[in-house]
DNA sequence: TATGAATGAGCTTTCATTCAT
DNA sequence: CATGAATGAAAGCTCATTCAT
């Protein structure tokens, strides 16, 4: 019953993503130029030459392993966003993903500067065209959230969408900065996973109060 | 009259800025380690073995840059700022000036995303250090401010200070970023000066407001 | 009736002899050096690892194939020779032999440069052994009938022997380089193969007409 | 009254010939790719990385040498070259300086042959282009010669000029070949200057008398 | 002080060779 | 016998750093 032409191709993909796994450590450590393939191979532990087999070149598997992350970062706000719910909620549960993703892919913290950083040379173009890409269609899915919330009254029509939406996706980058520098040195490795659980569900949820209602005194409602 | 030690001093000083501003340059193309030094010297059309004279490697002459960038900013924004000011305007004045500064220093913008990123060698540590220090002074200040607008009733007191300051921090950072990637291309470069600087003020106008009243239709006004 | 280990040794003579061909394509195009297994492999259409059945290693495939080239130069002169013919008409005949086999194996004319160009590695001496003893050995075959045609009258006895023979050898590997480097570029794939036989007719001629009568005017004939 | 521009210049010129001159002999000894820069820098005394100061890669040193040492021989050639000379005596020259340039540059023998497999990677084109111009060159000046010859009634007119240019520089090199292989080892180097002095003058002299009067007994004398 | 030629460690990449299947 | 994934040595090249001038 087993196909080999299959197994072949899922252990060749499992070994793919390994490595790639290994290159997001080095990576995100030490950035794009200081990585050395070396110790992506000894990472991975495979030799040198290996990973060749599986990449074309240190671009190739940077871009691969930026986009081999991204893509699981997609994939689960995906899974839990439907188009029946309410953009608000929709908002709430983006945020959350990405906070969450952020918080257990901490390694992916540096690439994501690495990669906007723009220290990337002539070929990484090609990968700086599709994270614009995606960037873009995420803002104009927030886009889409935030008209219609405007139509169903939820939200003020005087305020433009796109700042709207860059305001949230700012408060969000904020969060995980601040997730990663506490206190000056680069942690969020050392504490429990409930506390940090909590921690995203009370952050999204202040993000949310915040770009909702605002941060000033409600003097009508006295 | 002129004190030679004093001449001396001053022309030591005028040239070490040249270095730095000829290294700003190359080192936003190119990010840190693509930079080559080579390029620096000729960029400022002095010898190679010159640089050595005023910073103690590569990595010195990054953080002498970073840091000398930072001071100007920092400047700017003690110089608009008084003890005086009320919290919120105060706010809105850092807002506007580092909006201000980026889009006067966009080449500025890479280099940060490359300290952030952690391409950093043993020795940048010290840098980082640094600038985690000036982020914590500016957060702290921020919180200091928030503190005031709370007792003087202007902001509510059920939200996290900490949490204000990084929104608002996060919305300032958002409006950067949008700055630069404009329709999915790194631009910024062409547009007036006028246009910007009207641009700016009303990004500040918005950041403010949403912070301050969020985004949510007010029932209450009816 | 068929003979089991017969059969086998066939078989596994004829697909050494399907890897000496690609082989020598992959030789010829590349050198030996630059020449990639990989690219031999393919060619032959087999596995990398299956060269090493049939074949030491690279410098063994490459020896093979240059061996294996040359005998079947050395199997046709030795076919179109016997040893009643005439001296003058033995020469001729290896002449055109010669040319004639490297307008058709024309990839083979690189190869020859590129053994003796000397780029070989320790156990290439072998390789050179081998050749200079086949050289060795045509050169002894002129010398030999040079000297019967000293005996019988044909040629003069005042000029060495040995220079005679180096003459004429020289004279064919001139018309070959001639055959593949025509107007600067590397050609002799266009023209068509009658043409090709005429040429080489004449060139043979031509040939052995100055070695024998020389190019000076014939003063005495008038 | 020193020119210190044109001192340097001259120091770097120096130092560039010293390079080449390690490059001729490792060239030499390994061929185009086996031969490592490693090797050449340290035959030369100098750092890997100074070789970079002084060609662009490892195609342009080799260029570079091969088209130095061919500078060296037409020099020579021109040198001993007047445009009074009688035809057969200008050849006689030319076939004596080449000879006798092989004989004291036998590093050089094997460079030609790595240049004529054609093992040349992709930018080698313009090193083979240059070549063959050069040997055009030569082929072109050698018909002019012969033509006049023929005016001048010393040679026949009834073979064709070109199969005397190939038919003389075929029986040239086949005398450097014989020189550089003798008792099927590379040798060449163990004997006097003078005893090849003498042999390159006898060794010319044969070339013409054969090229000239042939070697065919000359039965009408009698 | 200023220079820039020289250095050599360290990187990416290739490819002959091996070996488990 | 045949395979081709894996290996790792070896090569070309770059560039921060030094130092004689």
């Amino acid at each position: 019953m087993s196909d080999p032409k299959n197994d072949n191709d899922t252990k060749r993909s499992k070994k793919r993503e390994k490595i790639m796994q290994s290159a997001l450590k080095v990576f995100s450590r030490k950035g794009y130029s200081p990585a050395a393939l070396d110790e992506v191979a000894r990472e991975a532990s495979i030799a040198k030459g290996t990973l060749y087999l599986y990449f074309q070149d240190k671009e190739d598997l940077f871009s691969g392993t930026i986009l081999y992350v991204m893509d699981k970062l997609a994939e689960r706000m995906q899974k839990n966003i439907s188009d029946t719910m309410d953009p608000i909620e929709t908002m709430k549960t983006l945020a959350y993903e990405e906070l969450d993703f952020f918080a257990k892919n901490s390694e992916f913290f540096g690439l994501i500067h690495t990669v906007m950083s723009g220290n990337l040379l002539g070929n990484h173009r090609s990968l700086l065209k599709t994270i614009n890409e995606r960037r873009f269609e995420l803002i104009e899915y927030l886009k889409r959230l935030i008209t219609e919330a405007k139509k169903t009254g939820q939200i003020k029509s005087d305020i433009e969408t796109v700042d709207i939406v860059y305001a949230f996706i700012g408060m969000i980058e904020s969060s995980i900065d601040q997730m990663h520098f506490i206190d000056g040195t680069c942690t969020a490795h050392d504490r429990s996973q409930s506390d940090i659980k909590m921690d995203i569900g009370r952050k999204v949820d202040t993000i949310l109060c915040i770009l909702l209602d605002g941060v000033r005194t409600d003097r009508r409602r006295n």
